[in-house]
RNA sequence: GAGGGAAUGCCGGAGCGGUCAAACGGGGCAGACUCAAGAUCUGUUGGCUUAUGCCUACGGGGGUUCGAAUCCUCCUUCCCUCACCA
């Protein structure tokens, strides 16, 4: 036997391919099929085993597809913007730009020894700016769509490489070029997309897609819909009121006309404050400040428990009281404040100044304050504007509450000076509603603690003076850590002095700051309920917290009892079940406002930007003046700078020339968003690009877009479940609410191929020196038969351990099929090799359909084994290398011609299964003949006189049994019953064990 | 911790209620061709010493069934993903 070449094979029929364009795809009336492999990011090495899977996969599909008349979509890219051409160029010094330019042809070339079908006239690379300039013009619809923002963020920085650093850069907490420095975090203002806004809609359309179930649970997971109830906690911003003393100061007269404060003072006195001094105020409309301080001095003595409510002019009284008092109290809630007029006169905030008096108040405001003494001598100011407060010409509360230092709070929709409203709002002063995300809004009862995230940014409002230096203690030791670490920190908190109010029962409840609570999820605190959550009961044991059962259940010295149950110790709630006890203090919270039903998705908004190079530029110009402006779109595409420094910071930051721009909305000099952004914006929608890759005017043209799409099958690895996948699925929706598009899922079919592991079952590396390089298996063995092993050790989504010597079993094969024509001539078909050929045919379509090619190669290897041994017709031959092409379209293709075709088999037609010619016993699926086995079988089995015999099947198969056939072959009366028949006779119920294709049987 | 997947003969791996001692490939063994090896081809590959028979077998226990590798349940082991999500 002669060797065969296989690589001069290979050259031939894909340099023939290439020069015919056989496979360049053309809108035209046919139906079309869309095939689409992840592209590639091109690095310098070349492609590896991986890759080929990915291609060959697909490949085989699209061929299959082509042969069965389909217009069949199927391009290439390179995804060639990315982290690692900017490593490499840090490294070795070559501009990411070069390193992408030489990689690309090379990846190219290597791809097509693979004899892909791939339309190469629709190549695209992510780094040319025709492409990018797309990027840019969807970030500037985000921003008009407002799905677009700026919001700080964390990023990991390296202090001596003075850079943010991507997560695969940090190692172990460490920099990736300096391995003793420590990654720090670091806040920085960044862009973000608001995928947010689609999170439901993005969980609610997986069920719509035919994926893989691990996928699906994972975008699931990570989109992370949550039912639950937020819980409104109300939270003292004076810490502990329990042994606060309230003092109401009104304007002025005896307190007998304030009856507005009633309401305040219940609603104090009800969450456990107390309130002691309300006090007459002598004087009416022109009080004399010797008399008043007299009145309110003498019978209160101020320290630092009180709080002062103080209204209108009992501001000003209290302001001079302020002055003569030597303690620091606690509180001072300034309602309705009538002062200061134009602080701006004020004198470097250590002067007296006059207050104009208004005419009818007479000398009594004629006074001036030392307002040094004044805050010095109060813990927190509070100041509550009504709307009504700037009709005082001058007057500006908020400007009062930045100059006392104080907290400013609008109380909105309150038109009056004083009113009903106002007392509302007093109370929100002093109480701050904190809507709470549960799951377990039964559990409510038993909240004996709250965590609020130690990187919540309203943490400080809630640290008490008594605590702020154990908090700042335990906020220092956590800034140390890097971000990953975090993770693996034992649970720590430190109480924060304040406490919450249980809307339940009024219950005093202790916050704590926490090292475990997420910031951005829910509003960043959590109800902590030990006895029936093991992390809260773990944090309550270890900080000595209170326990409090309220579920009927077995609690142990370490274990929380989570599980659900009846509840107890829940007031009007108790012996309740779980899901009722859920519904009824809901709806309690409800009706009573403090509470509602809500949904919490875990998914985030998309962080974009990215302090590097190699990344789309973000259209935007700082200006001065003008804030963030969006580079106009006829200002697009914004192009990377070739000319920038790597290795120190961002490299765009160190070209000034390319910064500096004009602010396209004044016209002043600005500076360009040095932020790049993530990559992953590119792939999500590059698919669509694919479709009109060229079109230098707009994204793509609808029409082409609306021919081709969705992408009928998307093959790639599982590693982008989530991220690419998801982001995708999100620009997908985007762009269809745009109206460029007509459908709301990219990959309504993605399949995902396995990993190939070195024979060790490790993972290929080079290091381990367990890898096989695609390139160098082909050339020993062929293209065809690379392409064959890698479909035929294993199911394609499963992957496989590499081994040479299973490379050696298709070997033998293909070898076999390619000198079949030297050793053997064609006779007429043998019964059995027609029935073999034909249950082949339509066995194997389907399997080359469901990425089932292991069994296709199974059944082509059955199927060539016979033709080999028995009689066979040219014709078989020729539809057995039909069958075959998809897989090894080379060999294929050369032995077509030797058989005198003067077309491509490539794109010739399918064979059509002639089901006639199966024989019986090939006939494994036939439902009748199946019976007809199963009832002979169970006969057999089950001695007795047995007479009938009763069928049940699934209701569209009821008129596919044949009762006459199959009661003669069995020699029984042979009854037929669908399964959801009401009058079947089925006394032993074994309807229910009948399924699609598998009758239950029952015999009498 | 949550979610997903898997466990089959020497190995990889198909089968997913009756046709199962279990496809196909690798490997082993025997034979053919050869001085010999390789390549190729043929046969064989759980045990019982040969029977259209029995036994033991698809991770382990229990169950459903006339019948289980296949369905249910619990357990064990392994792999993957997200991991403090309230």
């Amino acid at each position: 036997m002669e060797e065969i070449n296989f690589a001069s094979i290979e050259k031939k029929w894909q340099d023939r391919w290439e020069e015919k364009k056989i496979f360049e795809a053309k809108e035209n009336k046919k139906g079309k099929y869309y095939v689409l492999e992840m592209f590639p990011y091109p690095s310098g090495t070349g492609i590896h085993m991986g890759h080929s899977f990915n291609y060959v996969l697909g490949d085989i599909l699209a061929r299959y597809k082509i042969l069965n008349g389909f217009n069949v979509l199927h391009p290439m890219g390179f995804d060639s913007l990315g982290l690692p051409a900017e490593n490499a160029a840090i490294k070795a010094g070559t501009h990411p730009e070069d390193y992408t330019n030489n990689s690309i042809p090379n990846f190219i070339l290597q791809q097509k020894t693979l004899g892909l079908t791939y339309d190469w006239s629709r190549v695209l690379s992510t780094a040319d700016p025709a492409f990018y300039k797309w990027d840019q013009w969807i970030f500037l619809k985000m921003l008009e769509k407002n799905l677009a923002y700026q919001k700080t963020s964390a990023v990991n920085w390296c202090p001596k490489c003075e850079t943010v650093l991507a997560n695969e850069q940090v190692v172990d907490g460490k920099c990736w070029r300096h391995e003793d420095t420590d990654v720090e975090i670091k806040h920085l203002k960044q862009w973000f997309f608001r995928i947010t806004d689609y999170a439901d809609e993005l969980y609610e359309d997986i069920k719509k897609l035919d994926w893989p179930d691990k996928t699906k649970a994972m975008q699931r997971n990570w989109i992370g819909k949550s039912h639950g109830t937020e819980i409104d906690f109300e939270i003292s911003k004076f810490g502990d009121i329990k042994d606060k003393e309230f003092v109401f100061l009104h304007a002025y007269g005896d307190n007998s006309k304030s009856v507005f404060w009633e309401w305040l003072k219940k609603e104090i006195e009800l969450r456990g404050g107390n309130v002691i001094f309300t006090p007459n105020l002598p004087g009416g409309k022109a009080p004399k400040l010797e008399e008043q301080l007299k009145a309110v001095l003498d019978n209160y003595s101020f320290n630092e428990n009180t709080i002062v409510i103080g209204h209108s002019l009992g501001n000003i009284l209290m302001m001079k009281i302020l002055e003569n008092i030597s303690t620091k109290i606690s509180g001072f809630i300034m309602v309705g404040s009538p002062l200061p007029r134009s602080i701006e006169e004020y004198d470097n905030g250590n002067a007296f100044r006059d207050f104009k008096p208004r005419p009818t108040l007479g000398k009594y405001c004629n006074w001036k304050f030392d307002y040094n003494k004044i805050k010095m001598n109060v813990k927190k100011i509070v100041v509550l504007e009504d709307e009504n407060d700037h009709i005082v010409p001058g007057n500006d509360p908020k400007k009062l509450a930045e100059f006392l230092n104080a907290e400013y709070i609008l109380s909105v929709g309150n038109k009056s000076h004083y009113n009903g409203k106002t007392e509302e709002s007093v109370l929100n002063c002093i109480f701050e509603k904190w809507p709470i995300f549960t799951t377990r809004p039964d559990t409510i009862f038993g909240v004996t603690f709250m965590v609020v995230s130690a990187q919540h940014p309203k943490l400080d409002g809630l640290v008490t003076d008594e605590q702020k230096k154990e908090v700042d203690k335990f906020l220092k030791k956590l800034k140390s850590v890097s971000e990953k670490e975090v993770g693996d920190l034992e649970k720590e908190g430190v109480f924060s002095g304040s406490y919450a109010i249980n809307p339940m029962n009024s219950e005093k409840i202790p916050v704590w700051i926490g090292n475990f609570v997420v910031a951005d999820y829910g509003s960043g605190m959590v109800m902590a309920v030990p006895a029936h959550d093991q992390r809260d009961f773990d944090f309550a044991k270890k900080y000595k917290i209170d326990i409090k059962k309220v579920i009927k259940g077995e609690l142990t010295d370490t274990r929380a009892f989570s599980e659900k149950g009846k509840l107890i110790n829940s007031g009007d709630f108790n012996e309740l079940e779980f899901e009722e006890a859920k519904k009824k203090i809901t709806d309690w919270l409800t009706k009573k406002k403090l509470g509602r039903k809500v949904v919490n998705f875990r998914l985030r908004d998309w962080g974009i930007s990215r302090q590097r190079y190699w990344g789309t530029p973000i259209p935007i110009i700082h200006c001065e003046a003008c804030g963030a402006v969006p580079v106009p779109e006829n200002g697009l595409p914004v192009i990377l700078p070739k000319d920038v420094k790597f290795g120190e910071g961002n490299p765009l930051e160190t070209n000034e020339s390319w910064i500096k721009t004009p602010c396209p909305k004044c016209g002043k000099m600005g500076r360009r968003e040095t932020d790049t952004m993530d990559t992953f914006v590119n792939s999500s929608w590059y698919f669509l690009r694919f479709c009109d890759p060229n079109n230098s005017k707009k994204i793509f043209s609808k029409e082409k877009v609306k021919y081709w799409n969705p992408v009928d099958t998307y093959i790639g690895g599982a590693e982008h479940a989530c991220m690419h996948l998801i982001y995708s699925r999100f620009y997908t929706k985007f762009l269809a609410d745009l109206n460029l598009i007509n459908f709301r899922e990219p990959f309504p079919r993605l399949y995902h191929q396995g990993m190939i592991n070195g024979n060790d079952g490790e993972k290929m590396s080079k290091s381990k020196g367990n890898g096989v390089e695609p390139l160098e298996i082909m050339k020993k063995y062929g293209v065809d038969t690379t392409r064959f092993f890698l479909v035929s050790v294993a199911a394609p989504d499963k992957g496989f351990n590499w081994s040479d010597s299973g490379i050696q079993g298709s070997s033998r094969f293909t070898k076999k099929v390619i000198n079949y024509l030297e050793n053997n001539s064609f006779e007429e078909d043998s019964k059995e090799v027609l029935s073999e050929l034909n249950k082949t045919i339509k066995n194997v379509s389907e399997y080359y359909e469901n990425f089932e090619y292991r069994k296709a190669t199974i059944e082509l290897r059955e199927l060539f084994d016979l033709i080999e041994k028995k009689e066979s017709s040219k014709e078989t031959f020729e539809k057995f290398l039909l069958l075959l092409n998809p897989i090894c379209p080379h060999l294929t293709e050369e032995l077509w011609e030797k058989m005198g075709n003067k077309n491509f088999i490539s794109n010739s037609n399918w064979p059509k299964a002639d089901a006639s010619k199966i024989s019986k016993k090939d006939k494994v699926s036939d439902l009748n003949s199946k019976i007809v086995k199963d009832i002979e079988y169970v006969l057999e089995k089950v001695k007795g006189d047995i007479k009938n015999v009763y069928l049940y099947v699934m209701p569209f198969e009821v008129e596919k049994v044949d009762t006459k056939k199959t009661s003669k072959a069995v020699g029984k009366n042979v009854k037929v019953f669908a399964v959801n028949d009401s009058k079947k006779y089925d006394p032993e119920s074994k309807a229910k064990k009948a399924k699609p294709g598998k009758v239950a049987i029952y015999l009498e």
